[in-house]
DNA sequence: TGTACATCAGTGAACGCGCGTTCACTGATGTAC
DNA sequence: TGTACATCAGTGAACGCGCGTTCACTGATGTAC
């Protein structure tokens, strides 16, 4: 079953985004080489084909998902600080993983990546400063206060992911949100709707549109 | 081989910090409960007569390691913040583990964290209260504040973790400092030093002291 | 353009390995009398 | 207080399992003539 040049190009390019994905909804470790495979619509069998081992699929992978999150941004006609805040809505995890697609893979893996290999934090170092030189481009004063915003807006969406309670997270979420950009001042510790029966994404996106 | 119930605490309270140490230092996927009994002295064999299993004793490890974090902001002399934001300096890893005692776990393994069990994260939630708490109680203003400054830290030291240039390292805690306090005003972008053979760590113990 | 053959993407079984967990056993401890 | 026995912390071999990786094989593709 020889495929064309073509084909074997898209496939190759399938895997590394289903791997994308795969990470970022599921971290890196947790995540296998034969459920990438399989989200690629393949066996795991063929995966030596295209890669040397999982970890160069992660540098791949991560440098992907840096890629996708940095047209994201650039294709907004927003600054990058904005596009990134008004993401807050939407980065707190949703269990189908339908919202994965676009995330900053050093927001999602963050601590994963601080362990990786040289060659992931290589990636993960050109698509960092890439992200910085676009948010300072977009609008965001100097590099020195796009890193100071996306430092606290990586710290405030992951621990709105680690806590329990929906109130907290969104509480995390709207301080640092009204502080990073000064220009959205949000009620701290909104009280509304009924947490008890929501899970975590459903007071999420009561945010919304706020 | 019984040993007597005092014994017995002390030896599940060993493999508690053996494990609240070894997740900080490797994360929680990469660190195996063989690991963790190897290094409290003990073989793998009897782990379960402690802990039902690998994930309760991530819970506890988890709690353990937030109070140690705790302890270290509430004993010294300083502001909350003050005490978080001098561990700047210390805070990008040693590769011999010797700093991951006092870390917050938060930081260390914040997007394990985020993936991890109800009960480990009821522990984080309840830890991260009390942290909001102490730091706005020593000093910081309200838990708002603490709560945006404490975001700005976790990510900073996240991203100079992964980043593969001790210079943009320092840079981005430096830019994070800075901000954060207000009081610290570091040049951006330090240009000195022979960051051609320093290591990650040396370059970031250069900034002991500033 | 048509034929013959080498290439190689993809399959699925199999590999060794380390994981979390279990278990029979040991022997000092705590308890019952 | 002394003796007999049940308890159970700790050991180390073993379990099933899923991991990353390898390999013989298939058959369509690309190439040589």
């Amino acid at each position: 079953m020889k495929k064309s040049k073509a084909e074997t190009a898209e496939t190759r390019k399938r895997i590394v985004e289903a791997a994308a994905q795969a990470f970022r909804s599921n971290g890196i470790h947790a995540t296998g080489v034969a459920e990438i495979m399989s989200a690629a619509g393949l066996t795991h069998g063929g995966f030596y084909r295209h890669f040397e081992s999982k970890e160069h699929l992660v540098a791949e992978a991560c440098a992907s998902a840096m890629e996708s999150t940095l047209e994201r941004i650039d294709s907004s006609g927003q600054t990058g600080m904005q596009t990134l805040v008004e993401h807050f809505e939407s980065q707190v995890w949703d269990k189908s993983h339908r919202d994965c697609l676009g995330e900053c893979p050093l927001i999602a893996m963050g601590s994963e990546l601080a362990r990786a290999d040289a060659e992931t934090r290589r990636a993960a170092t050109d698509g960092y400063r890439e992200l910085i030189a676009l948010m300072a481009s977009k609008g965001t004063s100097d590099n020195g206060a796009a890193m100071f915003a996306f430092s606290a807006i990586l710290g405030a969406i992951t621990i709105a992911r680690i806590v329990d309670d929906p109130q907290l997270a969104a509480r995390v979420l709207a301080e640092t949100k009204e502080r990073v950009t000064g220009v959205w001042p949000i009620a701290a510790g909104t009280e509304s709707g009924d947490e008890e029966r929501a899970d975590r994404l459903g007071n999420m996106s009561s945010l919304e549109g706020s």
